[in-house]
DNA sequence: CTAAAAATACCTCGTACGAGGTATTTTTTT
DNA sequence: AAAAAAATACCTCGTACGAGGTATTTTTAG
């Protein structure tokens, strides 16, 4: 059996190197081509035809979305699996509906992602969002801005995008008291820009 | 010489486990340890002495900020280098006040960031925080969502978290003109949550 | 048991923005 | 030259939240 053509799609370089570096340690798999500009990917996958594409979901000048929606209407048995920092089910939901063939999480190891690559190959369609080792604890994160638990609490639903009302609702606490928490929470946070705030709720599950 | 004793520091075990890989290609580098979760960097780095740490920014539980100061209270002569997904100059700004050696951004080549861990560990410090031979254009981007250039120049300032007012300040627009065009902008983009349109926004250049 | 920490609740003011309009001018494309 | 697209500008209403207060109750730690 021939191994499995594949092409890497991260404008990360690294990522992909280490990736291509992961492959390569498998004898089933032979990576045709990197690619580090999403906007060469449709091109590259016309040209080389590969049995398997693994794209980044967070890339620059195009997303990984439109490239698997591009590299589908490619002919070709061409496999798509998305790798994705986020283990979140709202990103799955916009994969689901593209029908890849796998989704998977950064935070797997590389003999898993192997095992994972090996079933698509063999027909399946994989999900692996998160790395059940991990006890999903934020005490870490908590202790270390010195947040309380309550305010734990409001921040994941902050996280969530929910309104103020609407956390005082799910937690049956009054608007004010919802209030206060956040005003609590953004005096002790030391994020100068919304950006920072949101790559920090990221760390909280 | 012995190699350099190298301790990773990154919850996404694929890209350790790719990085770890990276490093074993030279030989004056050994990783002798990875460490997947951040609140177990501090204890690893303790019992290992490492000669040099590579961390990633953004994890969660414990983030690299608060990795790199607690290590920074070990003794020993170790190196700490951030690997970041981000270019950003307010990101640097922060690594920059902690006095790391090295702030290298993912989007190097593998090659890259040996020859960038030689020097550090020959006593320089480097920041590489962008491939330059990436052209920065948003084409793509752009194009996939209907967006105009002018609404990329607003969406850019939206970024940077400057108000309606600012941003009509720094276009010599009227205030409701940007008004008009963040309308328009939030029409024609898809996301539903504050976090997916974050994310967008970083891939804009 | 007692002091500190956390959680609860209330109030107001100012800022900011999205969504709903309408409308004119400029630029690009055909 | 005409039509289409983009950019400009104005207006209002409602929602939401941060920052500034104050104050009571509950829980935790010493």
């Amino acid at each position: 059996m021939p191994p499995t053509r594949t092409i890497l799609i991260d404008d990360h370089r690294l990522f992909n190197d280490g990736l291509s570096l992961v492959l390569r340690e498998s004898p089933d798999f032979t990576v045709v081509e990197q690619v580090y500009d999403s906007r060469l990917a449709l091109e590259a996958c016309s040209r080389q035809v590969p049995d398997l594409i693994l794209v980044d979901f967070n890339m620059p000048y195009m997303d990984g979305l439109t490239v698997v929606e591009q590299v589908k209407q490619l002919p070709g048995p061409t496999k798509i699996v998305v790798i994705s920092m986020y283990a979140e089910k709202r990103e799955i939901a916009r994969f689901d509906e593209l029908m890849v063939d796998g989704y998977i999480a950064k935070t797997v190891a590389a003999d898993r992602l192997l095992t994972l690559l090996r079933q698509v190959m063999a027909g399946e369609r994989v999900v692996e969002t998160d790395n059940p080792s991990l006890p999903h604890i934020d005490d870490a994160v908590r202790v270390s801005y010195g947040l309380t638990k309550r305010e734990i609490e409001i921040l994941k639903r902050v996280k969530q995008d929910m309104t103020t009302e609407q956390i005082a609702d799910e937690l049956c606490l009054s608007y004010f008291t919802v209030q206060t928490h956040r005003k609590n929470i953004s005096q002790k946070l030391p994020f100068t820009t919304k950006k920072e705030f949101y790559d920090f709720l990221e760390s909280l599950t």
